[in-house]
DNA sequence: CTATCTGCAAATCTTTTGCAACGGA
DNA sequence: TCCGTTGCAAAAGATTTGCAGATAG
């Protein structure tokens, strides 16, 4: 059931290792997942295996496409299968993270395509918003402000480089 | 002209400062900047302050609903005005930011909101693609693999923690 | 004068890199 | 055997925090 795997590295010249395996595992396992959750995984089954590991790993199986990552709008990627393809939407409220059909974004993508020439990725980020049990509340619209450039005096010293 | 900018700190007990103002300049004149290009911005005036201020100084801005961030997709995260709403495509391929108007995504978002009472904020994160300049070319599809669990012995040392 | 801000240094955290040893084919 | 891989430690970045001192009001 590995043979997959093995041929598509073999194919390239890469060598098919227990810690190439189970960071496929854990990247199918878990949907989409950050590389410190998918870390976590892995070593359950092995505790051995570095955090570095899993870095290189990932890297190493989106370029040969068998995984991809999305950014859901916080700090950490995320990583997925390549052909588990989906909408991210995430709550800004309670940080839910929804998955919806990409023929969601077939409109959109039309349209930008025609509009602007520009060819949609729509599984690479995520949209973001408030969830239904969030419902909207807060509002808020003021900005405006001045054009000027001060020479600002600093307090103490001055001058330091490290 | 920047009595809106005291006000709205007074109003919440807060102060009015060099360094705000200029927080406040920087992201207007640059539309959507990281931390760290606006603290450069900043330091073209006040060399003196110092990025944490920057850093601070944002999330104070944000909080009191003057400045907003957007994921471009990388890493950093960049701050605009609240009231300068566009959306973002950013291009994978060479990088390039492109804005576009909100109601791009108009459709999207009653569909979104009829279908799953998502409320779509469509500033917040960037769609990624390829731009018109980089035409499509690479396609990649291969996916598959196993599901086992082994015991991973591992080479040299193991048992470390810091 | 007092509480808020700022600059600096150092602590965190995440991701990357150099290197020597290990192990797949 | 040979070279791709791995673990470890340390480097590199980005963001946060503690603190003493400066400053807005």
């Amino acid at each position: 059931m590995d043979t997959s795997l093995r041929q598509t590295l073999h194919r390239r010249g890469l060598r098919m290792t227990p810690q190439r395996q189970l960071v496929v595992d854990a990247v199918r396992q878990l949907g989409h997942a950050t590389p410190e959750q998918i870390c976590t995984r892995v070593q359950q089954t092995a505790p051995a295996v570095n955090i570095t590991t899993i870095y290189r790993t990932l890297e190493l199986l989106e370029r040969i496409g068998l995984v991809r990552h999305t950014h859901l709008g916080h700090g950490a990627p995320t990583y997925s299968e390549q052909d588990h393809q989906h909408v991210h939407l995430v709550c800004h409220h309670c940080g839910a993270v929804v998955e919806t059909p990409t023929d969601l974004m077939d409109a959109l993508a039309t349209r930008l395509q025609d509009e602007s020439g520009f060819t949609l990725d729509a599984t690479h980020v995520a949209l973001s918003g408030r969830c239904a049990d969030c419902a909207e509340d807060g509002e808020d619209g003021d900005g405006d402000a001045s054009d000027d450039t001060i020479t600002l005096s600093d307090h103490h010293a001055e001058g330091n480089a490290r």
